[in-house]
DNA sequence: CGAGTGACCGCAA
DNA sequence: ATTGCGGCCACTC
């Protein structure tokens, strides 16, 4: 099960497919759950060149603010969220609900 | 293969 | 509290 490939990439995959719905993680904590804790930039770099069909959405900075770079602009990207029944407050995102944490 | 760059983060004034 | 700057790592051209 470890097997996954050793791209910094494909590991992000990983985790931002495996958050559910409803919660959101940040960049840097993403970034540190794949080895390299200063490499959030690189998350979002995959985020705009990798997979699309995965939840970039639940993806979020670590002041709980929204991405610019998503498709629509912070407008798309919290109603995107709040179609996914995340909560916002003047595009923040509650993180003492939202917050996940991974699962070992 | 080299250089540039970014959907960021942390700190300093 | 806000604003500005640098640094960092991996990805793309």
């Amino acid at each position: 099960m470890e097997e996954i490939a050793d791209q910094f990439r494909l590991r992000v995959y990983e985790v931002v497919a495996q958050i559910p719905r409803g919660r959101v993680m940040t960049y840097g904590q993403i970034a540190a759950l794949c080895g390299s804790p200063r490499a959030a930039r690189i998350v979002g770099g995959v985020a705009h060149f990798g997979d699309p069909d995965l939840p970039w959405q639940r993806v979020v900075k670590k002041d709980v603010s929204l991405a610019e770079g998503y498709p629509g602009g912070i407008t798309g990207h919290q109603r995107q969220l709040e179609a996914e029944g995340v909560a916002m407050v003047q595009g923040k995102v509650n993180m003492a609900v939202h917050a996940w944490k991974p699962s070992p």
